[in-house]
DNA sequence: GTAGCGTAGTTGAAAGCAGAACTATTCCGC
DNA sequence: GCGGAATAGTTCTGCTTTCAACTACGCTAC
């Protein structure tokens, strides 16, 4: 954000940009503000609710559904949409609540190995009833199943576009 | 997230949740990963190119359709579905950038006004071909006509239970 | 008119995050 | 085995966001 560069201004255009028409227009809209008041909505009710973010749920959940409840770091950022940065630090604060442990990883000495204590898991357990109450209360009680279906269609054609980054 | 507060901790819980079966985990799976990479990509490519992020472009965006490119600070908030005070910081900053600036609302001596200036009216003019074609490459190019409906119509579905914040 | 309450918006402190720079280890070719 | 590139992760810096005060004005009733 820092520089306010505009792209190598070119003297003509590279080619008329495609704009969105009015129903593109409230495809889009629909799509983008529901998404955001979905998320919102979920990560401030589990936040106010447990105590636990939903960016720091996922990483519970993770390391939960992995073997031994332990994950190579760069694994568990990528499995939670996570730049090795900000895992780093979640995964600090994660210890510091003493849900979380680090340990070196046995074959590789560059790599570090999240585990999940028991606190951790217990914290888990807490917060998950309360996180699915929020996505059958705010999602799917909203929604037909055919529109379970759509929405889960339309999800799986933008992840393989989007998947591979 | 301070208080790592558990809610009122019952001895027996007040229902049994109503867990997601495999298929509604999938659904709601592809639902999450791929909005949130969907809105990371347009954000980063558009932040890159342009120096201006998704949520300031929202900002200039919608006071850019604003009669006279003026609105009030909390109908702006509520348009971008952000705190007041996340405006109130946006808004400072794109005033340091001379994009933006403030003026006392006659009607209401409360009140203030955010305008757009020329500069960045200009400065929106130039992001808005590198947004459109973001939006048209990772969403509207991925989809048939038939999904685009469908997102719509979820999005709508959803937007009515949580629009009215 | 003025006390009390509600509303509009800002501010400050602390937490969160991205991106770049940095450290430590491994891998590879010779 | 050794120099250099690649990889894993952390740390640093600066920006962004949140939450809780806080200021200022308007509204209503007495």
């Amino acid at each position: 954000m820092s520089a306010h560069v505009r792209p190598t201004s070119p003297p003509a255009p590279v080619a008329e940009p495609r704009w969105l028409d009015a129903e593109e227009q409230k495809a889009w809209r629909a799509w983008l503000y529901s998404a955001q008041l979905l998320m919102d909505r979920l990560d401030r009710e589990l936040t106010h609710a447990t105590g636990i973010s939903h960016a720091y749920y996922e990483i519970l959940v993770a390391l939960s559904e992995a073997p031994e409840r332990r994950m190579r770091m760069s694994e568990l950022a990528d499995r939670c949409l996570s730049s090795r940065s900000r895992l780093s630090h979640a995964v600090s604060r994660l210890q510091e609540r003493g849900w979380v442990r680090r340990e070196v990883c046995a074959e590789d000495g560059r790599g570090q190995l999240a585990v999940l204590t028991d606190a951790g898991f217990a914290a888990l357990e807490a917060a998950a009833p309360v996180h699915v109450e929020g996505v059958r209360t705010h999602l799917f009680d909203q929604l037909t199943p055919e529109q379970v279906q759509n929405m889960r269609d339309v999800g799986e054609t933008l992840l393989r576009h989007l998947g591979p980054r």
